[in-house]
DNA sequence: TTCCTTGCAAATCGTTTGCATAATG
DNA sequence: CATTATGCAAACGATTTGCAAGGAA
């Protein structure tokens, strides 16, 4: 395999991400890391959000809106998404883990993990949906 | 809302899908579809499986291998895809469906709904694996 | 010096859309 | 006749990739 090496844009994209609890878009990433690097190319940027995501350093969330979300949050949790206003936010909850396990009991290959995303309103958008 | 009109492409498109068990792709239906519909073009594969999928006749599945796919059986099921070989197939199993108020129980916003798909080997690529 | 990484632009791929024509109700 | 659906081809948007030049080890 190839050795990884330093780069300040990797550096800067991963600390970036490390901000945000919101999860962006590749583009918004772009975005907010040509403030300290104005000659970045959008190509690097996903180069190294595949790249981080691929040694286990992030995280890809595919929420079914057509453009993937990065989580430099690479602990087991889970996330909701608005179908209001598209927001991603992490989730406190009871662990589902056995969830697989239930999945796997009458199933003849063999269950590694799962992915769930759970939909709804979040707060704001519920608010604002009582006031209509 | 617009008022549905017949037309033989639709319904090929929805009879061939009711045919198949294995949630196939776009491109997959349209390969099929046109051996009876010769002239059918892929933009009506789209639009037929797009207006089928929100009248709620058919489900679309976003597995998250980049590519839609799509299952005549709308009831509430779950699928397992295969890591090795991309397959997607309906598990038999207990209901999880408990996991949308485990949740909701901390969150502030209102939870409708949620997507699991599960990860791992097929029997068949299970299978292959052991003799290597 | 080796070879990984970048910036740039072009390419890819799944999907959507505009438009003139055909089919349905 | 009014309106929806089609075929075709062009457009789209997110992501990937080829290539020559730059930077790290």
């Amino acid at each position: 395999m190839a050795t990884l090496k330093y780069s300040r844009q990797r550096e800067t994209i991963k600390n970036f991400l490390m901000t945000r609890k919101d999860h962006p878009t590749a583009d918004v990433v772009y975005m907010n890391v040509r403030q300290d690097n104005p000659n970045i190319s959008l190509g690097t940027v996903y180069r190294n959000l595949t790249l981080l995501a691929d040694i286990g350093e992030i995280q890809r969330l595919r929420v079914g809106d057509g453009v993937d979300h990065f989580d430099a949050d690479t602990s087991p949790h889970y996330h909701f998404v608005c179908t209001e206003c598209g927001s991603v936010v992490d989730l406190e909850m009871d662990s589902i883990e056995n969830i697989t396990e239930i999945a796997g009991a009458n199933f003849d290959g063999h269950i590694t993990g799962h992915v769930t995303y759970f939909y709804g309103t979040c707060k704001h958008c519920t608010q604002k949906q009582k006031l209509s």
